[in-house]
DNA sequence: CCTGCTTGTAATCGAATGATTACTCGTGTC
DNA sequence: GACACGAGTAATCATTCGATTACAAGCAGG
């Protein structure tokens, strides 16, 4: 036998900006899960396999942490709504940014953390950022084009979908016949893609 | 002069259902505010002007609280949707519903306690509550004769104004352009009713 | 009046958590 | 091959928080 430990980690040594991008992930998923608060930064850690200490070293604090993430999460959001702004010119506009929005589910727990900073808009430090984040949202929205109206009511499709993913909805998907009747209403073509996207066993968090 | 310390709180004694209901409310407005985990046994103590261990001696846990406060909030709920439904036949049901959803931003914290309840999905307690609250939410639609076209539309919009809620956007309504352009458009006939039930001011928890 | 029940609090405890400190280890460079 | 620097961790600390315990105070009934 080569070693006496089943599974000898290599532990490979990553330059920092590496490490940042596998914790900020990580975080994602966590928080988005746990909230802010319900977070720990061992949890953080953990998910991303580096100790404790390093996650609040590289980031400062908790708190920065969670404004990076935050960051990184409207980063990728813009992202794929410009991908869904220079796509397909027969299909209107909201239902590519739908569609892409949707796909955005394949970044766990992005969606939950979204929503998480939308909800802490008492908090002294990231209640502006959440603020602006979402006003940068509707400010693109508007410039991409859409009138008020169109803009308001994807936005509030938006947060219905954030609502049945942090409810964790689909884990009752085909045991609750309300829920059924409530997915097909609300994704009538993209129900199988949610299903299949949508985060549905515990974490083992 | 009649006492030495200015302010002799006469502290009267209430029954334990009195208290109960006095501290629900100042639960639903601190969890509203701080969320599920952010918020303190003694913060809803301090709101209620009762003890800390009284909080928990009433209600047994803090889980068993904040369940407690979902029930509440959702008979809140269910109360004002039917208050809605026995209204002006002339206006159509959804706007009458909305109408009431909006009143119900005088019970401080309720949106935003539902909003974080429907963000606990993967909590193994609250989670389940949560999911069977929504659904409740959605059956009652559906059973007041809503097709389920509507009662999404009407969930989504619900949820929109809840993200906007719980992001303390009537803060910067005034001081920033894009805000007061997306108020415009989400509230189209109700603005200065949100604007004016909308918590601004910085709690003092 | 006293006795038993309910309301309510002060004191305190143990566990959890974010942060800090003091290390170790590996790697490229002169 | 020393050495300086960056990656990474173990140990630990001070705080915070939910819960428990023990106790005080009001009030109704006999």
């Amino acid at each position: 036998m080569s070693s006496v430990t089943p599974t000898d980690a290599p532990k490979p040594r990553l330059s920092s900006e590496e490490r940042r991008a596998q914790i900020l992930e990580a975080a994602i998923a966590v928080f988005g899960a746990k909230g802010y608060v319900g977070t720990t930064t061992d949890d953080i850690a953990r998910a991303a396999s580096v100790s404790q200490p390093y996650v609040v070293r590289l980031f400062g604090s908790k708190e920065q942490l969670f404004l990076d993430v935050i960051d990184e999460a409207l980063g990728l959001l813009f992202a794929a709504f410009d991908r869904a702004a220079s796509g397909d010119p027969e299909l209107p506009v909201a239902q590519r940014m739908g569609h892409e929005y949707i796909g955005l589910l394949e970044v766990r727990g992005l969606h939950q953390t979204l929503s998480h900073a939308f909800l802490l808009g008492a908090h002294p430090v990231i209640g502006p950022r959440a603020r602006d984040g979402f006003a940068r949202v509707w400010q693109y929205l508007r410039d991409l084009g859409m009138d008020a109206e169109r803009a308001q009511e994807f936005l509030a499709q938006g947060m219905l979908l954030n609502t049945l993913i942090g409810l964790r909805m689909a884990d009752d998907y085909d045991q609750d016949p309300r829920i059924t009747d409530l997915f097909t209403a609300c994704f009538p073509t993209e129900k199988a893609t949610v299903l299949r996207l949508a985060p549905r066993v515990a974490e083992p968090w």
